[in-house]
DNA sequence: CATGAATGAGGCTTCATTCAT
DNA sequence: AATGAATGAAGCCTCATTCAT
């Protein structure tokens, strides 16, 4: 989350399935800077130092750097659902679907596609109401997969609760570990994902 | 990306202890606006007009916007603070002081500290490095006051992890009910309170 | 119309009523500027270089640049139409009447407010839709003068054809003379006022 | 500010001796959109759009932007300088030439040249000295023409004044139709013509 | 203390022009 | 000849901050 020096696209790791077209190391470079100093404290200067072309040059690929911001939280909702789905379809029961779902979203979270998810966390608001719009539509689908999965749970007795507010605190905590989660701490992410689980499952 | 209208001081919360002098009105009126719009979207001509004063003579109160912003976490951290300390006093038992702290931690996040504390969380990149240094001082009191009493209920067999964990958990889950708690919704505090602790402890 | 290097505000006539405000020095120095160069080609830069503040500080007196070429083009309408209200107002006869409204008309091309009178002309195009209908109001009304009197001219004979277009041929005469018409030159704007009245009358 | 969608070029009336060349079809539509929009408003892009090839192409016909202004004044002036002189070819007397010289201006500013003729006006000052140079020795070839003619009429008693003065008075009256003159309206161009001459020669 | 005009650095974006393909 | 991505200079405008009144 610390920036320091202005690094070059190289040190970003190679988030979900950008190519290394213009508009690929754009986004990629723009999740990292977005996420490390905010949208707003992110010039577009920064951003085309960082991909190695002039600024001007980045309005070739986006028309507008809101634009770009809008790109970044699309790629992060697409590529964290298919991971997602994915998840779902090799569970055999409740339990492991429900495992996978949050193995999958903490990956996200975690994982090279974080510096994306947190943005489209954070910098929502700075985006013009026609963009949430947009991606709201793209955000429903997403949590529509985390209800029907807890719903099935719910309906075999594992939770004692409403499975949106029970999706809600799940999603507070694990979204939350980007805050604390050291991917190369003592601590495996299949760890968390597991107490996460008795978490929510009770036991 | 504009909140609807700009609102004047009598509609926004009357956040904490902040009294009715200068500096309590803007801090109050800079909570609302940086957690509405975030921080860098809101300029200091927005605040003043809230305030009803000029925007130059918001710098006879704050040498900076950013000494706004810090002062508007620090109130956050302390207010939320006393109220935690209160609640662990009050409580007679490890799961009464544990359940008195997410009561006092939901109160904080989603009563009139709301806005202030979204921002210490939200907007936590836009401080320079030395102010930050200043307010993580408070934060690690903070978190201690949370460990000692998650540690408590370790010790007489409630919690079967690592209570750093358990915190850092339930820190995402209550944080993030300022998403979805609608406090004049049909769901008391008392009951997410409840609900919450029930999924900290199992059962 | 050549402008060779940029001058200073002192160089520039006084014109039409502006005082010395920071409004009318800036609106002064654009009248000047728009003419000289024109609108596009006019840098804020340059106006604010002449007016001798920075350009930051034009924006607390105009919005936009667009505002600063419509308070031109207004000041021009206003203070030529009060000329000519004057001139109306003296003449005896349509014939004086005529006269005063060709000499009026005459003076606020290539007296102080020619600069102005030719951003109207000229640097329309450069308005915004809303902007022009605006500025159309005024103008009509400035027509509506013209036509009042060359339909009394013609009602007494002088004229033989129809009143619109007798004024729109004088119209191109009169501000073509812009053009061509020196001050220092050895003709008198009376004497090119009783030509383009010999003109417009016959004889 | 922007006067409708953008046309394509089988819109644009077909200028001149312009043939479908690219450098043709270039300047008929550059000498459109210079008129519709004023040159420093219209990019490149536009222009190529318009034309249907890409904004880079534009530059294996013409090796900057200012040259295809310069072209387009150019063509304006040579081609209604051979209107007027085949108009003035064919008069027998004075009287005739000068109808005949007053009817070509009149087609050549509204007609299909009209365009380019009102771009050599309005946009003058977008060129840079030594093309204006160069355009100027084009221009006073032109004026000569009418001069000449007018100096006959003259001498022959037509007119009282200065032969100088009284084209520049029926200058701006000719190229001041532009702004009211309708093709399709009740009025003929030839009606102007008359009208025109009446008034400069009285009765 | 309050005002509000002025500052000046810096932000996003546009655009004529170039050049490798 | 044509393309279209890239350039880089320059444009308009914003905004935190200062300071004379």
């Amino acid at each position: 989350m610390d920036s320091g020096a202005l690094q070059t696209l190289s040190d970003i790791p190679h988030m979900g399935g950008l190519d290394d077209s213009p508009r690929g190391r754009v986004l990629r470079a723009a999740a990292h800077l977005f996420c490390a100093q905010g949208y707003e404290r992110t010039t577009v200067r920064d951003l085309a130092k960082i991909v190695g072309i002039q600024s001007g040059s980045l309005f070739h690929h986006f028309k507008t750097k809101e634009d770009i911001l809008c790109a970044v939280m699309e790629e992060a909702i697409l590529y964290s659902y298919a991971r997602m789905e994915e998840a779902v379809a090799k569970g055999r029961t409740p339990r492991e679907q429900l495992l996978g779902l949050i193995r999958a979203e903490l990956e996200s979270i975690n994982g090279d596609t974080g510096d994306a998810m947190s943005v489209l966390v954070y910098e929502w608001n700075a985006l013009s109401a026609e963009k949430q719009q947009y991606l709201l539509a793209m955000r429903e689908r997403y949590e529509a997969l985390w209800l029907s999965v807890l719903e099935d749970a719910r309906k075999e007795g594992m939770l004692h609760h409403d499975a949106f507010i029970w999706r809600r605190l799940l999603s507070g905590a694990i979204g939350w570990t980007r805050m604390w989660y050291k991917r190369n701490g003592p601590l495996s992410l299949d760890a968390v994902a597991e107490m996460t689980l008795e978490m929510a499952l009770g036991r």
